[in-house]
DNA sequence: AAAGATTTATTACAAATGTAGTTGGCCCGG
DNA sequence: CCGGGCCAACTACATTTGTAATAAATCTTT
């Protein structure tokens, strides 16, 4: 199961119960109304269309309200969306991407070192 | 006047027209046709919401059809698309970005120099 | 000028997204 | 046992996106 298509305002939802699961559906609405100012009732629309989709899991709890939690990791889902915008914006070629990003940072001489660590890691591991 | 936001669909527009511009409806239909197999109309609605959008401009040609042209550089979409991109899935943090794809990346060991050279340059060129 | 071809404009319509409101149960404190 | 609250389910509704079809205007060619 690979990660579902997931809309902004979704992502949201996502990134609250990524930080910490499970949880109420009103603990999470209470969060995003804070951060978003959306009504618990959105809120909860949103966490239902999530479930539909695969993203997240409900944790029945006899006698008290259920919980939620993310179905994926977080990490799975940042790969599909690298993926799908790397595709859409520098049409694969990561390098160009690499380039545009690498341009427009601001990084610590330790952060460069780093990367360039793994960019030397990254060098045709094609065969 | 910053980039609008563009569905998918209509990327694909833009895409034709930075390819190469002005062009009629129908040449721009036709590329389209092959590459996504859209009906002419498909193509016609995306040009007309593109400019009303201000993405695409028209240059009437009296007497003859109208020709479209991109209205900002693609410079400009991919600029805001990267920033939008990062702000939604790396929290503004361009490191992670970087590692994420550098990790990924097959890059050749001239392509790795000119990074190189990049992040140097983007060493705390913060004053 | 009439018919056909081509362009442009208008309309359609379903699915997805953003943003809730309303209704029906169930539990708790009087 | 009754009224409030809270939770879950269902319904609502405007916009945007994907995907055109149809109608109207225009140009072109006998």
């Amino acid at each position: 199961m690979s990660a579902p298509n997931i809309p902004e305002s979704e992502w949201s939802v996502m990134e609250v119960l990524w930080e910490a699961s499970p949880q109420t559906a009103s603990e999470i609405a209470r969060t995003l109304n804070q951060s978003k100012g959306w009504a618990e009732n959105t809120v909860r629309t949103f966490l239902s269309r999530l479930v539909e989709k695969g993203a997240l899991e409900i944790v029945e709890k006899p006698g008290s309200s259920r919980l939620y939690a993310p179905a994926l990791k977080r990490e799975t889902f940042v790969k599909a969306e690298c993926e799908s915008f790397l595709e859409r914006i520098f049409q694969g070629a990561t390098k160009p991407l690499l380039v545009h990003f690498a341009s427009n940072a601001r990084l610590t001489s330790e952060e460069v070192s780093e990367l360039k660590i793994l960019l030397d890691q990254s060098i045709t591991k094609n065969k």
